[in-house]
DNA sequence: CATTGGCACTCGAATAGCGTGAGTGCCAAG
DNA sequence: CTTGGCACTCACGCTATTCGAGTGCCAATG
């Protein structure tokens, strides 16, 4: 049904239009790209084209777009993911290894991101449930207020300050401190709480109360599902360079990016790294963002997936550049936290 | 020159294009407001206002707008701080209470904001520069790495890791520890480095050389300025609400944005806290805002000011109520910092 | 039979003309 | 000083009209 030519059309279309932002005519296609045919026969295989739904035409006397059908015909068989030049993977890898901890990790990664594609760049912290424990810190501030701080594999620390009910002296802070590590540290944080819940036994009867407090504070600080939910996002003024339809395009997106669970939704499900997602329009989970697409990466050291990251745009988007700069800066941040 | 009658003209044109975003008119102004004068005399007024540069016409037949020269003489003289509703300060209370870290604290306090002002809102993380030292903690990641955890008196947690060029047994890990933590426990971040330059002398000559690394690290750290540029964000979905002149005053807001430096300085100076200052059109120092405004105050446990929160937002904004609600939300946060 | 040039047709966008009315400024009277 | 009256201005919205890019169809062609 569809040939060479045909698909060769549908490409051509899919690059015109995303450049152009207008709607492409079959002249000036012939005319932008050697096709060696004449409009005419371009015209036969849009109107091809149109029936089986890859472009549509936004009026009778305009030129053709490609539909979300289109965009991913384009996306699966029609293009590469476009390699990056020389200047670009030597730009990323200066830009991130200045990052001196993690929050700088993320904060470098959705500006490069936002910047390399320039769209709106979406990272995910390394999610909690997903780590390991590297190291539990007890530090008392007052005599009946400790902090508690959570390191994890991945560079992330969590801190909760807690209340004692009863005082607590520093021979037993240290014991505490050396148990807890002893019990959890290496183990995911996913099993950490059940490691901790026999601790208290260990101890004299007067300090099993306080104990159970702290593990108990220790175990709600590693579920907390909240802390899956960090995101950093970058590159909203990018947002203005489609400015055209504003209620259509930015409104929602600008809303959406406000809610971070909506977000995680559209990275959507960790994939491994190194493996670029692509959703384009109705695809997108989120029925305000139908003119929308997003590309997105798992990343993480090793094969598994901490966490995702990725660009949201205008379905209009460069693909091919796109795919490629989500693709190197995930696997660049892999790299990154598997040093660290 | 300008008397009463004037003056409260001035507030009505104000309010009333506050509320309606469109220029204003002799004659709904007195339909409106009981002036107890007619449509004719406050034309006369106007005029005067007009001469004196408070009000300004978009054009010849059209009503008018402040200017804001207009908005000033407003905010200093003619209206005060709208003291919120009771229900509104349960709900500041009891959205900021749950809070469990400080980054929680930040950013809940950003999404409040944003909510109570239906603006863009900004709080700037507790400075380190203005912070004191809470405790430092070194851990052993490899006998080769160190892990050095930097926690302040207002929350905030700084850590770096340190690749060792030899290694560090854990004797000497403690002792390091215990004297980092004697020598600036307490002490302000800004003098921290200062009390610890002396510190590999108490060492045996063979970890010297690590400890000086160590320390130079920690002061590195307690001097980085980058640490005091951090933001958050919240509420840039509000922007839609004023979407008309999109690229002169939603462009370079979503681009000022993404420049927490610009930002910073348009929060300004820190204020003692619970004192809001605001900052109208041309006032800001940033001249792409020439259309926006800004209100401020510092916040921060005691009497001196941690660091700035605020929101930004056209000039044609509710001064009282988002001065209220700033206001509030320093005072709510700062309470929050000095229990914690 | 795919390809091509020709041609009539469609319809959105840009332009121009026109009427309407909100709002003003001025003035003379109270 | 205030007020009602009145002529004037000018942005906004409406309709009419033109213009042209782009299409679909068809007959001719190699």
């Amino acid at each position: 049904m569809l040939d060479d030519r045909k698909l060769d059309v549908l490409r051509a279309i899919v690059e015109d239009y995303v450049q152009s932002q207008e709607p492409v005519g079959s002249k000036a296609l012939v005319e932008r790209h050697s096709l060696g045919v004449s409009p005419a026969t371009v015209r036969n295989d849009m109107a091809v084209l149109e029936e089986e739904g890859f472009i549509t035409q936004p009026h009778t006397s305009a030129g053709r777009i490609p539909t979300d059908k289109g965009y991913r015909l384009f996306v699966d068989k029609l293009t590469d993911v476009k390699p990056l030049t020389g200047a670009e993977k030597r730009a990323i890898a200066t830009f991130l290894e200045g990052a001196v901890d993690l929050d700088d990790v993320v904060h470098r990664s959705v500006r490069l991101l936002a910047q390399l594609t320039q769209q709106v760049a979406i990272v995910q912290y390394p999610t909690l449930s997903r780590s390991t424990v590297r190291h539990v810190e007890v530090v008392t501030l007052t005599t009946a207020r400790l902090l508690l701080v959570l390191i994890t594999s991945s560079g992330r620390v969590e801190q909760r300050v807690i209340e004692l009910a009863k005082q607590i002296d520093d021979e037993t802070v240290g014991e505490l401190r050396a148990r807890l590590n002893t019990a959890v540290v290496g183990q995911a944080l996913t099993d950490a709480a059940a490691r901790v819940t026999s601790l208290p036994e260990a101890f004299h009867r007067d300090d099993k109360a306080v104990v159970t407090q702290v593990v108990a504070a220790f175990a709600a600080a590693v579920a907390d599902d909240r802390s899956d939910e960090k995101v950093a996002i970058g590159g909203t003024a990018n947002l203005v360079r489609f400015g055209e339809d504003f209620d259509r395009s930015i409104k929602p997106l600008l809303e959406a990016l406000e809610e971070h669970v909506v977000l995680l939704r559209l990275l959507g499900e960790a994939t491994s790294p190194s493996l670029v997602t692509v959703r384009i329009g109705h695809e997108v989970p989120h029925a305000q963002l139908a003119a929308t697409s997003v590309i997105a990466s798992g990343y993480g050291p090793d094969k598994q997936s901490l966490a995702n990251l990725g660009v949201v745009g205008p379905t209009r988007m460069d693909y091919p550049g796109s795919m490629a700069a989500v693709n190197a800066v995930a696997r660049y941040v892999s790299q990154i936290l598997s040093d660290a």
